[in-house]
DNA sequence: GTTAGTGCAAATGATTTGCAAACAG
DNA sequence: CTGTTTGCAAATCATTTGCACTAAC
């Protein structure tokens, strides 16, 4: 304990460093809107000539989702997939089983009709 | 070849067997309403004095998925959880990401409302 | 007897973790 | 320097598969 004797916080919030791999990999995420699994990821980098590591990019995009930078998405075959989150407030995922869609929508619209429909059918 | 020589259709509808096992885990998913996952019904079944191998439950969860018969849902710690289908219809599934609730809903309700909402946020 | 169904053990495949070296501030 | 980030290798973990064996009909 050099710097941080009296402190009375416990846990303060690791700083941020911007490395080589992060930035390639937020680029990405900005370039586009669809969803994309790690792996994905790890290939369109490798192709665009920047080597990071598959460990990195999993280690990345889970940090980005536990921030609430990326929503994460699982499908039927156990991928986790990943977009870029635009925006910043409370909302859901609709997703269609059977076309595979996934759509964004903010909270309160979806839980108004949630709430309506679940209570049809003897939900709460 | 001893009896299907000059039989012009290929595939044959396998015939289904009933078993112990089978019967034991239908049993289980017709007592209740919940999703549970495969290891959930495999410890349940232990308790109730079944002893059914967990590939089994695997094996016999899935068939009855693909059939229709069941419900699959991908939670996010990468389980699968099932429940009997009540509707012998086609029908979605409306999934909080939040809250963790599933409801499921008839077709055509779910399509019309998805279009509206997809629609007023680009999608198609 | 045939063949569906069972279950043990091994394989898979996405994701995580341990840990030492590499790098940012 | 000092702590963050990287990345290789090994570990997890739910689920699937290979295959010999048991049981339905």
């Amino acid at each position: 304990m050099t710097a941080a004797e009296s402190d009375g916080l416990p846990r303060r919030a690791p700083q941020e460093r911007s490395t080589r791999q992060k930035r390639a990999l937020a680029a990405i995420l900005e370039a586009s809107d669809g969803f994309r699994s790690a792996q994905e990821l790890h290939a369109e980098l490798q192709t665009q000539g920047e080597n990071i590591a598959l460990t990195t990019i999993y280690n990345q995009v889970r940090a980005l989702a536990d921030a609430g930078e990326l929503d994460a998405l699982r499908t039927d075959d156990g991928e986790t997939r990943y977009r870029r989150c635009n925006s910043n407030e409370h909302h859901h995922h609709l997703v269609c089983r059977h076309c595979g869609t996934a759509i964004e929508i903010d909270g309160p619209a979806v839980e108004r009709w949630a709430n309506r429909t679940a209570k049809s059918h003897g939900y709460t």
